[in-house]
DNA sequence: GCCAGAAAGTGACCGACGGTCATAAAATGA
DNA sequence: TCATTTTATGACCGTCGGTCACTTTCTGGC
């Protein structure tokens, strides 16, 4: 424990970090402004920017977090799994969590064509921690997959059906269902790893 | 051919345009503002909203052009198909040339994603005049379709698989090709939709 | 050719944005 | 106690999309 004013300041950075979580959800990085932030955390301004040197870099470390959050349920997913049907399904259980927290999925999408045009954020999306990286996919089926389609295709395959998914989704076309996708998923699998 | 002022008028709006055109695809959508579009045309920016009511509202009118442009080389893909698997490459024949449009492209994610929020945008994107409906690829591969799963899944799965494959290529992460996008769509098509 | 009205074109201005900074208030520790 | 460091503030900056009073240019009836 530290001394009162360093646990005042981290005490200020979550309550401002909470204040974000919640309005990005609800209304989107863009739209949602700094100043709005600061005001529902009870701060000024200039104090969001002792805590962060921007809006990216705070939902950078907010994306951070719930990657991580839903780390853990997917590892757990996958562990038990013992052929290659088995860790697409546990994949999807796990990215129907996603899906599920709708407005974060959206929030996602919205930074990734953001960062698209930036390079350093690029390639801090790019890095995996900020992203359902390809990589962690293909370790997951890799032990699994019996044919030469290697497997970083077939994990880069399931995030592209997965977006493509998520943007249906938000766009609200109400044409294809998380079932479907997930259906589409695990047969591309298992018609291109599996002999 | 009108009078004068008109005729000056109806240039003063493609130059414009053209400007438009041109920076949207250099620097995206969000990046290019107003006042560079018209100066660039050789205008202020005054004279901007004489022509439209917003920076979305041109947006929306040069991606209708667009698509309208790709159109034609999509009905001449499609006419002379004779299976499903002919139609789905007559698509992915039709799809490769905006993937191509790379600068486009991501024009179009970041104003489908930027849509998403504002009711009225998404409204139009779904009409179909504006973006790749469902409801145009269902209608290419309804007639080979032969099982209970019904066309707009395929064609809205396929849009998905589209967009999600755009995301990838926009990011560079270089896992997946074109040709492995076209492969799964095809595999999907087929599986899903013949006996 | 003249001129009143209409249309084309302008740029200062507005409110709001992300981000900065001089300043004030509070905590610290010798 | 008090000089120093840390936390917090909000006026301010440049820029954005969009507005509007204004000037310039064209039009068509006389």
């Amino acid at each position: 424990m530290g001394t009162k004013q360093q646990e005042k300041s981290l005490q200020t950075r979550m309550e401002i970090m909470a204040a974000a979580r919640r309005l990005f959800g609800e209304k989107g990085f863009a739209a949602t402004t700094v100043s709005e932030i600061t005001a529902d955390a009870g701060y000024a301004k200039g104090n969001f920017y002792r805590h962060w040197q921007s809006k990216d870099e705070l939902l950078l470390e907010i994306i951070e977090q719930k990657l991580h959050g839903y780390r853990k349920k997917r590892e757990k997913n996958i562990k038990k799994a013992h052929s290659l049907e088995e860790v697409m399904n546990g994949i999807w259980d796990f990215l129907e969590t996603m899906i599920d927290d709708k407005n974060w999925s959206r929030v996602f999408l919205e930074f990734t064509i953001h960062a698209s045009r930036n390079d350093e954020l690029k390639k801090k999306l790019n890095d995996g921690m900020y992203r359902l990286s390809n990589d962690i996919f293909a370790d997951m089926v890799a032990p699994f997959v019996e044919t030469g389609y290697s497997p970083e295709k077939i994990g880069a395959m399931n995030t592209a059906l997965f977006e493509g998914f998520l943007i249906h989704s938000i766009l609200e076309t109400d044409t294809i269902s998380k079932e479907d996708a997930r259906d589409a998923a695990v047969l591309l699998a298992l018609a291109r790893g599996k002999q």
